[in-house]
DNA sequence: TTTATTCTCCCTACTTCTGGGTATTTACTT
DNA sequence: AAGTAAATACCCAGAAGTAGGGAGAATAAA
């Protein structure tokens, strides 16, 4: 009997699949969590062999969540539910040690292979994930790999992708346009990004704003 | 016996509201598709009594749907599935004459309720999608209206969204940077942003990216 | 206390964007 | 056939961002 504990933002998501996991006699669903905190929660009390994760939640993420186990010393197999086949993301997830990966978009055969595959300790990431992951580590190699941003910085970004101008946004903070200059300029360069348009989409898919 | 046709890009989501749906016996999901393109294929063949639509999909998304159908005379109860509280596409969703919208993490209860709602023709809408719509109704008024982009329009938001600036976007297009110019300057007219920055943002918050 | 980081400020030169025009061709609608 | 919307192209002037450099003050960490 694999135990499965469920972590997904949507709760139609949290019912389907656990209406999918029903029919495999092997699998239980024995707990399912809205957020990244409650599923730490309910890990630390209860015996979970599987923890089937969503990427993609409000304030706290899968990523933060596996993190924050490593940190605990929780030891559970993590298979992650990914929307996109953003690569990122899935770079990260493997060296994060992260198990398995599995698109939404697979059906429920591969969803419950992934799972017995997870429970075993042993690795599976989609076809659609891996190459796109491969892709992405000849392109993006330099790019974003460890962005350590200061809160100055972040606070910038935020102003920047509010529309607010250089000019507006040391206004705002009581500081010279040169800084805020300086600042953008810093920021352009740790993210890899060539301009404002880069920026923003920065700041949007990592839930800055 | 109410049909359901069920459409979403994402099996998994199929699969799990499928199995949702089976447990309840006066509903019955006569069949899916993964593409608004499939559904409205199957939607001239079949008797299907509610049309359970995800609002967020590649290609063709479920307005575009929406319009087509009513293009086509083909007449069928909608409920939209959302996944945030966008009151940008409720608004458009309202005035489409959609009959229902329901946000993706509302419970099992509420989904087959509002299916049984819809299915007799009555509206529908969570509380939270008409509560986010009146507080944006009054916010944005003059803003974002009715925001009418071309094919075109969309086209550059996408490529200036991906970081190309205006010589680029020339190029991938073959047209003039003068007439990207253009665009560019009716875009940001249309959509009553100041710069780059609040395109991006428009770009990602209607999903255009 | 020394070190390192962050935040601050300034300069020059260049590129790109922004806002105001006007105007032609194509395609669709009435 | 006439009207309209869309896509195309161009001009100009000014505002804003981009890229390179240097450098001092405040703060947190070692």
């Amino acid at each position: 009997m694999i135990r499965v504990l469920l972590v997904d933002d949507h709760q139609v998501v949290i019912d389907g699949i656990s209406s999918i996991l029903e029919d495999d006699a092997s699998i239980k669903v024995v707990d399912s969590a809205l957020n990244g905190a409650d599923a730490l929660r309910k890990l630390e009390f209860s015996a979970v062999d599987v923890l089937l994760l969503d990427i993609n939640m409000p304030e706290m993420d899968g990523i933060e969540v596996v993190r924050q186990l490593q940190m605990k010393g929780i030891e559970v197999n993590v298979l992650i539910l990914t929307m996109h086949n953003n690569a990122q993301f899935t770079k990260q997830l493997i060296e994060l040690g992260v198990q398995g990966c599995i698109l939404k978009n697979s059906g429920k055969k591969e969803l419950i292979l992934a799972i017995n595959e997870v429970s075993q300790g042993r690795r599976i990431y989609g076809d659609d994930v891996t190459e796109s992951l491969f892709d992405s580590l000849e392109k993006t190699q330099k790019a974003v790999d460890q962005v350590q941003l200061t809160k100055r910085e972040v606070e910038i970004i935020k102003l920047i992708a509010s529309e607010l101008n250089t000019n507006e946004i040391a206004d705002q903070l009581f500081i010279s346009s040169h800084t805020v200059d300086t600042h953008r300029k810093n920021i352009l360069s740790k993210l890899g990004v060539k301009n404002l348009a880069g920026l923003v989409k920065f700041a949007y898919e990592n839930q800055l704003v």
